[in-house]
DNA sequence: AGGAATTTGTGCGTATGTATC
DNA sequence: AGATACATACGCACAAATTCC
């Protein structure tokens, strides 16, 4: 089985600071605190944070000049676990965390047969956190094809670190479909959502030249603690 | 004006390696020596080293497993300085360096005027060695389009790191032609070079879409100490 | 099966170099 | 020219994964 501990910190530090250039609390062009003095205010050190920076650079959101300073770029499409983590909270802020309530290997529900060439799939059911805030609910089918067995020790914080380390997945699109049905076997009742709020996204994952969509997710989002932002949404 | 000290250590160990690697003297599947004491042959720190390796690893040369070891994994082509450096010791080793003799803004030889879209060119004319051994002399026309002036300063022992760094160049492809006409004026009396051991090759350089070719290189090379090692050429 | 040894990964702190302002 | 800020490099301690006995 794999870890059940947080993933690294310089990665978290990454991911959060893509996610606020990705919502746009970091505005383009914006220079961001001298290194040290940004490693002193997140209680790291000078080299963790570069590294964390090092990373946002890679995936070309981050301008770094020697002797000029750190330059938020504004781009619509990341290579992150949150280029397709779209639940923001009004405040902003607050780091994602995941919680896994179950993962059982079931035959695919009708609606979801056609997408991956396995019968059976993997049910994860999370909750979902922004800091300490629960926002969401959320369930994922992952085609079974890719792997026989999920444990919940398997599964991190970030699905889609999961998806690319252990499974060599990587996510090549997302479709939101607002409004989606709701399966009569899981109707969340701890959240009470006005119609319209449930969002289902399929999500398509690809490993090297596949084309097959394996993953399908559905997330019912609490709408008073939470927005969700669709970039590539079709409506 | 640019530097005109030597590249950083962990570029040039990363390099070494790649060099090592795609020349086959390291095979695939290699293990690597531990890397402290890796780290302790090379006379560097071992974070000096982890930065190389992982800076290999990102080119796809190297499988770096936590717990067991670094694997050679061999590639045909590699996004690095050496890709496109073929000159090998015949024994192996020895780091590439250049010594730049003359950049001079000149019209373009008739030969070259179709190559890029400037009627100038800059003519770089380097000794190039591995280690210690002068191996070959080599004769470079950079399409004057790209920059309006050149200087030895601004050429550091990568001309590729100069591409990549301050003219934002990629090199796309790489054309041999053994035996290419050795130019009039300029025919090196300090290699006496048994004829067909010239070898020119044609360097195509873009920017982002743009396809001009924009770069003409000549080598001549010392048969009695470096083979020319031709992974894409043409005959 | 399981514990010790080995090896890479992460994180910290610091000193010095180099580019920019 | 001086101050500021990022880049490189070193060394250490501990964690995590693997391998070996």
């Amino acid at each position: 089985m794999a870890q059940t501990s947080e993933l690294p910190k310089f990665i978290q530090l990454s991911e959060m600071l893509i996610r606020e250039i990705a919502a746009g609390r970091l505005a383009d062009g914006v220079r961001l605190p001298p290194e040290r003095e940004m490693a002193d205010e997140l209680g790291v050190a000078v080299g963790t944070l570069r590294k964390a920076l090092a990373d946002v650079e890679a995936k070309g959101l981050l301008d770094r000049v020697q002797g000029s300073g750190n330059y938020v770029r504004h781009r619509p499409a990341v290579d992150s676990v949150y280029a397709f983590f779209r639940l923001e909270l009004l405040q902003g802020g607050g780091l994602p965390k995941a919680k896994v309530l179950s993962v059982d290997r079931l035959p695919k529900p009708a609606a979801f047969a056609a997408l991956g060439g396995h019968a059976d799939g993997h049910r994860i059911r999370r909750l979902r956190f922004l800091g300490e805030v629960l926002v969401a609910l959320e369930e994922i089918w992952l085609d079974a094809g890719w792997r026989d067995e999920v444990g919940v020790a398997d599964l991190t914080d970030s699905l889609y670190y999961f998806y690319r380390h252990e499974l060599d997945l990587v996510i090549v699109a997302v479709e939101d479909r607002i409004g989606i049905d709701v399966l009569p076997d899981w109707t969340p009742s701890a959240f009470h959502l006005p119609a319209g709020e449930t969002v289902g996204h399929i999500t398509r994952v690809s490993r090297s030249a596949a084309k097959e969509a394996a993953e399908f997710s559905r997330t019912w989002f609490d709408a008073g603690r939470a927005t969700y932002i669709s970039r590539m949404g079709k409506g």
